[in-house]
DNA sequence: TATTGTTATACTCTATAACTATA
DNA sequence: TATAGTTATAGAGTATAACAATA
């Protein structure tokens, strides 16, 4: 079977899976994402932020306005260079965050199952290599992730 | 790192270079999906169908209006039971088929790249396993792929 | 009544273009 | 002029619920 069908094909049954993981936790995938990166980097500014996840900045400003209005996270704009708006995340996100990572931790450990150290070593270097092959602009390589507890 | 979220990244890097390589042939995701299912499988009804592509009823018809309304299929009721529609694709289908199938198999090739027969076999495999894990389902196993050369 | 498929409607995620505010 | 972000709008893909046609 070509590779990229099978890729498509788990992919999505994953994906799919881990949704319902995270709305059932209260929050989605670029909610998620979003959480992610407020946490354990810092970015410079939304552009910055949207890049590490892989969406435009308009797209960005969509979920920060949800997430806003859900009284996840404020926006104020930095005395520094008003142009700039610091993104912070209120208590409630960061009840959020703890939520979803407990339900990312969880997804992960079901996911793993069956599969030693060895084979996801050997599973995440060929994903890189796929993603690799096919990259254009090539997303940010050293964007490795920090905290191995803080997602799925 | 989760393997959740490598996968998550990978297949979403791969999967919109796929898009793109099928847009640029003339396609999308959906309708080469459901041309593969039209060509290679004979699906009692459309629900069957749905099935086999990982998605609703009401979500398939949405896309063979499109489809049909673009000459590259007809839909006729099926004489011995007249709540089934048959699904035919036409010359144009069959023309946009070709294309599609050409598009995914120099996808592939190229996603293929750095990876020997042996990563492969093992990549598939443990691809299975994560969707295995986390099916509630579990779509169809038996619907393994018939045709190397006609699917990225 | 049960089955097959369609229609109506809506939601999520994403994007581009035009715009505002700031530098 | 250039940069940061927002607003307006749109499109693709998906879903559920209600419906029509057929058995």
């Amino acid at each position: 079977m070509p590779i990229g069908l099978a890729l498509a094909r788990s992919a999505k049954t994953v994906s799919r899976a881990f949704d319902d993981a995270l709305a059932a936790a209260g929050g989605s995938l670029p909610s998620w994402l979003i959480l992610i990166s407020l946490k354990t980097r810092a970015h410079a500014n939304q552009r910055e932020l949207a890049a590490a996840i892989g969406i435009q900045g308009a797209t960005l400003t969509h979920h920060l306005n949800a997430m806003e209005s859900a009284g996840l996270l404020v926006r104020r704009r930095d005395p520094a260079n008003r142009r700039v708006h610091q993104v912070t995340m209120t208590d409630e996100g960061e009840r959020l965050f703890h939520r979803l990572r407990r339900a990312a931790t969880d997804f992960d450990r079901q996911l793993r199952a069956g599969l030693d150290d060895g084979d996801l070593d050997a599973l995440t270097r060929m994903l890189g290599t796929l993603a690799g092959n096919v990259a254009t602009e090539a997303a940010d390589p050293t964007d490795t992730f920090p905290n191995p507890a803080a997602a799925h």
